[in-house]
DNA sequence: TGTACATCAGTGAACGCGCGTTCACTGATGTAC
DNA sequence: TGTACATCAGTGAACGCGCGTTCACTGATGTAC
């Protein structure tokens, strides 16, 4: 398991140009990453490249997956930071994690949340695992909140058909969503809410409105915490 | 303030530009977006667009403001469209119009709501007001109900601070929100509940979980409603 | 412990391509008298 | 109604720059005997 002193500079220098190519990203954005420039900073010729990424895309893959760990690493320490606090607080952590997180990597968020790169097509078998990851400890903790008897299905909620029920059963499993349909949809419509006020806050679409979209978050979350039962 | 026979086949040629431009984006993005490439398929030469736009980026506030156009427009029809019914449809409608319309033209929403264009930046002064237009429908409609006494600021959001307030106060009368901090606030989560589910699907991160992205939606929409009073 | 060989990181030149923008210009369209 | 002139759309060449990828290669590092 330890690795040859090749290996280790191998991985040393692969590390190095996913870094960089990061940097490019945060400052001129993921669509004019480019090999050359990457090669050019890292005082080498763009042919090297080759021997750790076999294309652009390739390495734009690699890129993907890293931001989706770095998201789902985050998101593990908040779940574990709190074990023995009350869920509506581990989950108001979850969710502002999310939020902070975006903020402090919006090159990050961008690639795997944002508009796709033109030309580039994800592979799914290998972007998929990650992207479950990340969501993962917010839809886990939601489910253990369930099944600790804490959410009440909200009466507000439209009662769901059976078709909609069945389209819901295919998320079962996913993520580790493991619960009734109406705790799935509860997890992935809490998740959007959580999405959406955070891509409007990062593009400076609220910031014309609101000084502090933070207190705006916060507020939609302890309403969304409490619509569930969670108070 | 009949256009002279130039004057008409000038805002022809520049309308095709913003055509072609538009195509280009939905094909490979905007980021790629190449006033050469424009020139070419109109059979032009890449020089004479600098008769309609005075730079790339002149083209690209052009073109922020069409989408925000555009999509304000179709809002406005959703808005007059069912003048007579009750305001839960009403705005149920505008939320399924924000999203069709988005998943119609994915390359304008990616324009003002995706990643920002790396090395552009959008001179507020021409792009807000027309950001602005886009939402006003919306928002003028959470609050025509809400003078209509319709809408329950409900028991489950906090209560506000004063200085969440007074942060509030500063929206107000901006994309005609007219309403009490309450009321704003409800506007601008509300849309943050719209766009985070849009965005998601539109980015095909539902669609590995859900099949049907629009139900969910629906139905999301539908808990935001009775969720306010509206039912 | 020393030698012969294989592996691998990185180079430099080249391929064919793209881009935004400036400039001096041509030729058609429109205007004033 | 006809002529002289001004305006304007569009051209073609050029500037200086960037890109991903392939290829034959050098030279250092590691391995087997």
């Amino acid at each position: 398991m330890t690795l040859t002193r090749r290996e280790r500079l191998r991985a040393a220098t692969s590390e190095e140009i996913k870094q960089i190519a990061r940097r490019h990203m945060a400052e001129r954005g993921a669509a004019a990453l480019s090999l050359r420039a990457i090669a050019r900073q890292m005082g080498m010729t763009s042919p090297a490249l080759y021997r750790y990424f076999s294309s652009r895309d390739d390495l734009v893959t690699a890129l993907i997956v890293d931001a989706f760990n770095s998201l789902a690493a985050s998101q593990e320490v908040s779940y574990k930071k709190y074990r023995s606090t009350p869920f509506q607080e581990r989950l108001l952590a979850l969710a502002e994690d999310y939020r902070m997180w975006a903020l402090r990597h919006p090159e990050l968020y961008s690639l795997i949340f944002g508009t796709p790169i033109p030309d580039y097509h994800a592979p799914a078998e290998i972007t998929r695992p990650s992207a479950q990851k990340a969501i993962a400890p917010f839809v886990r903790l939601v489910i253990e909140a369930h099944q600790a008897g804490q959410i009440d299905y909200p009466a507000t909620y439209e009662p769901l058909s059976t078709e909609v029920k069945q389209m819901l059963e295919v998320a079962r499993g996913q993520a580790g969503n493991e619960g009734p349909p109406e705790i799935i949809l509860l997890t992935l419509t809490g998740w959007g809410r959580i999405h959406g006020l955070v891509s409007l806050e990062l593009y400076n679409h609220l910031q014309p409105m609101i000084a502090e979209p933070g207190v705006l978050f916060r507020l939609d979350m302890l309403t969304w915490l409490r619509s569930i039962g969670l108070k």
